[in-house]
RNA sequence: GUGGAUAUAGCUCAGUUGGUUAGAGCGUCGGAUUGUGGUUCCGAAGGUCGCGGGUUCGAAUCCCGUUUUCCACCCCA
């Protein structure tokens, strides 16, 4: 027996049903984005392994697929590195690309890479699979598609505020309820500024940000084995208890930060954000979110981060601004701002709240059967009128018993099979039969058409 | 990267303290029905029991290794 064929763990097969329905979400999201006048770009799945090292984090470089340079890749090693055996210092010699990560920093790339041919704001989106060597997990894949939209170059506020309603309405169109949760970046520094650890930003946000998930005991612990001091724990109590409604809570905050200039900045910056959201009347609900911190460092203004309300499966969508996106790449002062939906964990919602649609526009409306061939060439000509039409429509390709062709009619879930034996062909017409009723009638092109469109 | 579970037909799973020829349901194919699918009835095909080694007279079953999938942690979408 042949080998048993497998793919790679973490990847998966998509079936005809499955593809139309991750389409389904994929062309909501697109048609969405161009609503709001983005373009789209694409980029290679390999990139060069210098453009993408250093960019997320230690962890991230271990998370990195590369791709072993072609021809004799140890060529140009020499005897000694071979011996010593150290991995890491070797992919580097023996792999020059990588798979993507992320489109953000290919995004970067592109806009630096590209900018004799654009002009700010640049607003672009992209669809495409990313790749990580993560160990995979429930819901968690090691290639999975980002749907990621940015706003390049634009410091304004009215980018973040086109972004919350297109998160807004994507989600309004494929009928999932949301909270958008908002936070920002200059607020959480400011608090680590106020409470004298500064130097701590990173570790106090990844610590805050478990809270819904651990609880505050939890997160003090976490705060304190980081080497956050005792005192400073303690005055950050308040600011995690804050309550009350987004403009209570920044409110609030305006006082405890009042000495912190950076702080001030994100506070008046969120107020500005939820005046405007105000005068666009969204559905979703929007909720000020201090421990929304996510683990992206790069940020340095607004988050963003969506959950769905009836489903309990973390954010489906998250996004925020990132001053100098382009810096690494020799390009500064460049601000970008985006979001990007969580495709995977938006089809699980889809799924479990059964919120496909039924009647995919892909499927074919008719499938015509025939005894021999006489007939199938008597159903070419119709055929063709139909699909001139715009009207799905197939002819089953073999002389198979009428019950085989039938069923394969019923598994495809065609709901029109037109007969076509010689009864019908002196007559001129098509044994029209409905799936669903099992009624069938002998009809005319003219009737055909008039009946299934 | 750390820890735990799992692997038997295309799919979902049974399989007794280790004992003849490893089973079921679903699916597939054929027939009942040569011009009619989804229901029903009859029949058939389909397995190196993940892979490699070990213990034993004898292993799907016990042991070791390895891979896979799943779950938790780290991290993340």
């Amino acid at each position: 027996m042949s080998q048993k064929p497998s793919i790679p763990k973490g990847t998966r097969d998509f079936t005809p049903r499955e593809t139309a329905q991750r389409n389904y979400i994929f062309d909501t999201i697109k048609s969405v984005f161009r609503l709001y006048g983005f373009q789209q770009i694409e980029t290679p799945a390999m990139e060069n392994l210098i453009t993408l090292m250093g960019k997320y984090g230690e962890e991230g470089d271990k998370l990195l697929f590369k791709i072993l340079n072609s021809g004799d890749f140890l060529s140009g090693i020499s005897e000694e590195e071979l011996k010593e055996a150290n991995s890491l210092r070797l992919a580097g010699k023996i792999a020059e690309k990588g798979l993507r990560y992320d489109l953000t920093v290919p995004l970067a790339r592109f806009v630096v890479q590209n900018r004799h041919s654009i002009s700010f704001p640049f607003k672009r989106y992209q669809i495409q699979p990313v790749w990580r060597a993560d160990r995979p997990q429930k819901g968690r894949y090691r290639e999975f598609y980002q749907c990621d939209a940015d706003v390049v170059g634009s410091n304004s506020l009215m980018n973040e505020l086109e972004l919350i309603q297109i998160l807004d309405e994507v989600y309004q169109r494929l009928k999932i309820k949301v909270i958008i949760k908002l936070n920002n970046r200059k607020i959480l520094s400011g608090i680590a500024e106020i409470i004298g650890e500064s130097e701590n930003l990173t570790n106090i946000t990844v610590a805050i940000d478990k809270l819904d998930k651990i609880g505050l005991q939890k997160v003090n612990e976490e705060l304190l084995s980081k080497g956050i001091s005792q005192g400073a724990v303690e005055k950050l109590q308040p600011i995690l208890n804050l309550h009350g409604s987004n403009a209570e809570k920044l409110q609030q905050l305006k006082t405890v930060l009042g000495s912190s200039a950076t702080g001030l900045q994100g506070i008046s910056e969120m107020e500005t954000l939820f005046n405007l959201c105000d005068t666009v009347s969204l559905n979703a609900v929007l909720s000020l979110d201090l421990t929304l911190a996510r683990g992206l460092n790069y940020y340095t203004g607004v988050i963003i981060e969506v959950i769905a309300s009836d489903v309990q499966i973390g954010s489906i969508s998250g996004g925020g601004r990132y001053d100098n996106l382009t810096g690494m790449f020799g390009m500064p002062g460049v601000s970008g701002v985006g979001i990007s939906f969580g495709a995977e964990r938006i089809y699980d919602v889809l799924t479990q709240l059964n919120l496909f649609p039924e009647n995919q526009s892909e499927q074919t409306k008719i499938l015509f059967v025939c005894f021999g061939e006489k007939e199938q060439a008597y159903c070419l000509p119709l055929l063709k009128t139909l699909r001139e039409l715009g009207i799905n429509a197939e002819l089953y390709p073999d002389l198979d018993k009428l019950k085989k062709q039938m069923s394969y009619a019923d598994q495809q879930s065609i709901p029109f099979v037109g007969i076509v034996g010689e009864n019908e062909m002196r007559e001129n017409k098509v044994m029209l039969r409905n799936m669903k009723t099992g009624i069938q009638q002998l009809c005319s092109l003219k009737e055909i058409i008039d009946t299934i469109q």
